[in-house]
DNA sequence: GTAATATGTTAGACTGATCTAACAAAATTA
DNA sequence: TAATTTTGTTAGATCAGTCTAACATATTAC
């Protein structure tokens, strides 16, 4: 069995070697805010679990075994965020701390029935994918995205997903009505500190810095 | 801070001595299913954490402090007990295993939203009473309750809780169409085994062992 | 009232999950 | 290349939560 620690350090490798494929202990210790020497005896008990393939002194990366198993966490991570949203009146910015706690839950039963209620979603509150019940995630579309930051003057694109947000850019982002499927116009981007002027539904001239416009994936018209 | 599994004793204990206020080391052991000298030296971490009485050979006790703790535990697996049964669709022999999980989860906001959304219930679905925010239980119906057991021939009475539900006991009340609220009348009791035929809504004879009897908490008419 | 049984406690071991201190290897800088 | 810094590993400690074995006290049976 696997136990709910275990849990959280395969989620937080997931995410890490989601894009290069591997990823440090040390990386994996700041991710997680446990020292590394712990981090590293965990990889061991995980790699004897035959979830990690771990060599001294190489970067770390999952089994096919372990990223199923975490892919599942993951779909109970947004499931859980989904539901809260949709069926329980929370807001985006309030959800990631519990389904931190319900990802652990031992029960098919109740996240199938999640699924269900929900009319099995494609996609967390956050634009995030929900990976299916085998742990495969639909990453087709999701990786077209590319940052609103990467835009230029001109273009007009969707608003489909946060990156690693925070409570603090969601709260920002209910306070200037910007949620997902906007549609947003790039009006002008400033040279000085590349922070850009936008217009979307029921705003004319909205301006954003660089550091959120670099957390807000968009697809292009 | 309180771990799951301290929360997990005081829970057992809470049950245990609701009705006499004391229980001893092995009583508990027995129901947690966990050796006496495990038991014992929580039961010394649980005091001095101020949550337990505990003296050498001595019945164990729960101090105010800890009564409350235990309540609002209480108050959270009943809670999810009548929502996964209300809004999810489970049946009441489904619940049990889900909410001891849950139970735990630490956001007052997800069980605050449960009760709302819930209406503020009373009750679980099996009829037992749901502890307030501050851990007071209402128990002036509660402890008027009588089981079926004690019921004479001719008597009609409402059914109103299971008392220790199993799994099992609840599938054989669905197979008998025997839900809370049912009006039962007591058609005759065998002097033998103390079984009873009984009549209910669409049922004229349907026979009850004792055993099945004696797990039925019902209010006189 | 003693013997037998049941219950409770102490001691000591083990595993999981964490830490710090010390050492080793790899990567970076000079 | 040599020195310095960063990253990774080993060793050993600690705490929570569990166990078994041994001993102590209380309760029950005779
Ligand atoms: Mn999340
Ligand atoms: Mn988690
Ligand atoms: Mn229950
Ligand atoms: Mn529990």
């Amino acid at each position: 069995m696997i136990s709910q620690t275990e849990e959280n350090y395969l989620k937080a490798l997931w995410n890490l070697t989601s894009s290069k494929g591997e990823a440090s202990v040390n990386e994996l210790s700041k991710q997680l805010d446990i020292k590394m020497p712990t981090v590293n005896s965990m990889m061991k008990r995980l790699a004897e679990k035959g979830l990690v393939h771990y060599e001294s002194y190489k970067p770390l990366k999952l089994t096919d075994k372990g990223k199923r198993l975490a892919a599942l966490i993951i779909r109970k991570h947004r499931l859980t965020e989904m539901y809260l949203v949709e069926k329980m009146g929370f807001g985006w910015e309030e959800v990631h701390d519990i389904a931190e706690q319900i990802e652990h839950i031992q029960s098919p039963a109740f996240f199938e029935k999640m699924d269900e209620l929900l009319g099995f979603p494609k996609v967390d509150p956050h634009g995030s994918p929900i990976p299916d019940r085998n742990g495969k995630v639909e990453t087709e579309q999701y990786i077209r995205y590319i940052k609103l930051s990467d835009c230029k003057e001109g273009d007009t694109v969707t608003f489909m997903a946060v990156s690693h947000s925070s409570d603090e850019l969601l709260k920002f982002l209910n306070s200037r009505d910007l949620s997902l499927g906007s549609k947003i116009k790039v009006k002008s981007i400033e040279p000085f500190d590349e922070s850009m002027t936008v217009s979307y539904a029921g705003r004319k001239a909205e301006m954003l810095s660089n550091k959120v416009c670099d957390k807000l994936l968009v697809r292009p018209a």
